[in-house]
DNA sequence: TTGTAAGCGTTATCAT
DNA sequence: ATGATAACGCTTACAA
């Protein structure tokens, strides 16, 4: 007589009962273990299980808490992503989120969004990443992200999940990068093919030789070089400010810096927005883009307009896009695939001829 | 001598021992369980546990398995996401997720995204669906998203969890949608107040009077009723194709349209795109918007570019972002807050003039 | 206020 | 090839 109050999923016990057999032999015949049941066993139970409504989702729990005891890692279909704080305001960043999105949404993946931020802790990391129900991670920041989840795998005793960098190039990560270093080539060449012989361009110091901006800079060097010309004297640099709240402040150095070396006809900017903003507060200071100073930027994602709303900006395109896809896939493969080595994905860049280059002006 | 192979997480066991309590203890203390635990205890215990690195997420497994026995939903921080396949190549559902995504993504929510087509299952949704594991859903389509969600409780015994819709009121969710009745009467009112008496409008057959097309509709008839017209001999209708792709077919049969009933001199399109499309093919046979005939859209989504880059398109802006981050707090309103009924915010939309309409021809 | 026992649903181990 | 038993780590119910 005692009705049960409230109807709950259907468990391999159940199955057992209707087939007649233990819930030990549901078990195996559910994962289709031939070498321990027979194939007419196994048609039998999964046949009543379907036509039963059991569930094999609904008990994930209870399947992960029994596989703890034999340290077998357990797939939960959930991916943690490192996103750079704000992404989803930035061009650049909603990009290769788009590219993700299209490749593991079809696949009905759990996505969990984690930013990085340098004063993230592994306490701050989202509860599901420190409940070890990631399969795999995507970092936009390889260093740190890579730090993190160690620290937090570390603490925690979890055992190590695959990682994939986007970008970035990194020890202990596969990775997709696009070819930061044909970027800096094409970017050098084209402004040196105009004539240009003394180019401005930006760094942060102290940066690891697979650094985009170390890797730029290898490629300003070989244009320099291919034209016989020699780059330590052509290239100067500026250390780019750390805060993108302050373009405005950093477009003024450079004001002061093009007045203090007047050999410099041209820039090599950081990216698009900020050659953006150099070209504004240029043309503010009287020097016209592109007939007193070339200016190139980078990603081409954000556009420069002229009053006619066009995008006058010479530039390299990054394959966002397809970096997020191609990050997406890789992730899927290293969640499959248990033992593989970490490989690195370099996809091409291409050079956009726009209106804010030309010859520089005979002095 | 028997050294452990692998290090695995700490356990309220290991927190007991170190304490010389019970693991009934710990677990009662680190809720913080003040009618059955002393606050002295408490304070030690936690206190151990947090410099022993008790991680409580790390056996969030086992939780759920002991809760199921006492029938209590369990909180897993996820959110499930109903959108619209392929929701990342429209501006309209890219707008909507990145207002969820501002709210959710700083709160480190696990977000599962499912697709939202006529053929989905409940076989087919994504399997954290399928685990229990969702603490609320939001969708973009009510009345389908709702049914599908019932239906999976239903099948296999979960208790029903929140939801909330997005753009569209449905029975049994929360909502928070645009004033879909202003929306029109502004558009009719505007197309009225220039001069406009018959007018085209599109709409889907035997919808609800709440569906997005019965209030656009009572707002257009309203704005003939307030000037005094007949709104049944001043509207004509037509049926909307429901294929995306072939809008230029649509678009055609406007034309036909237009040729049948010489008197109209305007079109409320069912969207921006589509009345986009519609300035393209009138044009090109010859009719000129607004000179000939004047069009509005619907969202202020998707720009008409004239030859000067700039957007023509008169419309009514849809507070899309606000909507996808209200949706999103609302959700986060109802995961907290037990037993509440079931609300719905409606938020103002605005009418944006710009070129695509102007007073009639005199015939 | 604290401890003991039982059970959540699964899987591994060992027996048959 | 199949079954019995003991975990996995936690919580509720009840006993002390």
């Amino acid at each position: 007589m005692a009705a049960k109050n409230v109807k709950t999923s259907i468990t391999m016990q159940e199955v057992a009962e209707r087939c007649g057999v233990s819930k030990m032999t549901v078990s195996l015949a559910l994962r289709g273990d031939l070498k321990q049941v027979s194939q007419e066993t196994i048609d039998h139970i999964q046949a009543v299980a379907r036509e039963f409504g059991y569930n094999p989702g609904a008990n994930h729990a209870a399947r992960r808490l029994a596989l703890k005891k034999s340290n077998q890692p357990v797939l939960n279909n959930t991916i943690g992503l490192l996103l750079w704080e704000g992404f989803y305001e930035v061009n650049y960043d909603q990009t290769l989120f788009r590219g993700v999105l299209e490749v593991l949404a079809p696949k009905y993946y759990a996505l969990v969004l984690g930013y990085i931020r340098r004063d993230v802790q592994v306490e701050d990391l989202p509860c599901a990443f420190r409940r070890d129900e990631i399969d795999a991670f995507l970092t936009c920041d390889a260093e740190f992200g890579r730090h993190l989840l160690d620290e937090m795998c570390e603490r925690y005793g979890f055992s190590k999940r695959p990682v994939v960098s986007m970008i970035y190039q990194h020890d202990g990560c596969s990775a997709v990068v696009p070819d930061h270093r044909m970027a800096g080539y094409l970017l050098a060449h084209h402004l040196l093919s105009l004539g240009h012989r003394h180019i401005l361009h930006f760094a942060d110091s102290g940066v690891s030789p697979f650094h985009p901006f170390a890797l730029r800079l290898s490629g300003y060097r070989q244009a320099y070089q291919e034209m016989g010309l020699d780059s330590d004297t052509g290239l100067h640099y500026m250390h780019r400010g750390s805060q993108k709240d302050n373009l405005q402040a950093c477009a003024e150095n450079v004001l002061r810096m093009l007045d203090a070396y007047p050999d410099i006809t041209a820039i090599l900017a950081p990216y698009d927005e900020y050659a953006g903003v150099l070209i504004d507060v240029l043309s503010k200071h009287g020097k016209r883009v592109p007939e007193d100073i070339s200016i190139v930027g980078l990603d081409d994602t954000d556009p420069a307009l002229n009053e006619q709303s066009q995008n006058i900006l010479t530039t390299v395109r990054m394959p966002l896009l397809e970096i997020g896809r191609q990050s997406a896939e890789l992730l899927l493969q290293r969640i499959s695939n248990e033992e593989t080595e970490d490989i690195t994905i370099t996809l091409p860049v291409e050079l956009i001829k726009r209106a804010s280059t030309c010859p520089p002006r005979i002095k």
